[in-house]
DNA sequence: AGTTGAATTAGTAATTGTTATTGATTTTGA
DNA sequence: TCAAAATCAATAACAATTACTAATTCAACT
């Protein structure tokens, strides 16, 4: 099992360049990213890992953006913005937004679905593009 | 003189179709839904319609779901609700969550950002599924 | 009705992001 | 030490979407 396997030196590194970064990066981005440093490295085990670290729960998909999946391993609920000129993903504070279980459980009752997480994002320019 | 022409015939139909509906479907769903009707039409004019309706601000896209996009002609702001399993996308009403312009001016003063639109969305198991 | 020119189309090819396969190499555990 | 399992790079395969091209449609104006 992997949660008793340490991580592989480049599974480490995949992991490193993703949490080291607020930038939401897509696995091009760290493929590229991490290339120099490991130039054996093919973008198939990049997209390979990020898919395990979802699956343990390390990272989470923060959507497809301009026809990339973007990944983040910041897991606390937290609400993002996208840059609709560059395609940034900034993470807003999670103060300005957080519904809170008793709306899981109103859409549950309400509704009739069974309600696990959400996503809240926000689209505009940022302070760059605007 | 600038052209005064209305949609085409095909054009009508594949809006229709997406109009008439809340599966918030896929171009292939639309595609299948009109060829007994029009069985002259072509996916890649689908493709083209809907792009085109998004730019005209007649549809948007509901994001990628399991690895196509999804439209919904309702362009009312309100939150979606994805079944995780079936992969359904149900509209849920507007008044359990709406930000009102004070989130996005607040955004705006507090994150340096330019704020259009956000989108709110729930996932979870549908009344099917669970 | 005929002409014109831009918009629209079908059909197909090309592109793109992602996943599966393969065969080699390394690691693990006994 | 040795065999099974895990991991890997490289490449092929795949599916959704987009681009291209030549043909057709349609409104505006004769």
């Amino acid at each position: 099992m992997q949660s008793k396997r340490n991580f592989s030196a480049k599974r480490e590194a995949i992991y490193a360049a993703l949490a080291s970064t607020t930038l939401h990066p897509s696995a091009e981005w760290v493929y590229e990213q991490l290339k120099p440093e490991l130039p054996g490295l093919s973008l198939g085990t990049v997209y390979r890992n990020l898919s395990v670290f979802k699956e343990i729960g390390l990272a989470r998909s923060v959507g497809i953006i301009n026809g990339q999946e973007r990944f983040d391993a910041n897991m606390m609920q937290h609400p993002h913005f996208i840059c609709q000129k560059c395609f940034r993903i900034l993470d807003l504070p999670a103060g300005y937004y957080s519904p809170g279980k008793n709306l899981y459980k109103m859409l549950e009752r309400e509704c009739d679905i069974s309600v696990e997480m959400h996503s809240m994002t926000f689209y505009g320019l940022c302070s760059r593009c605007r």
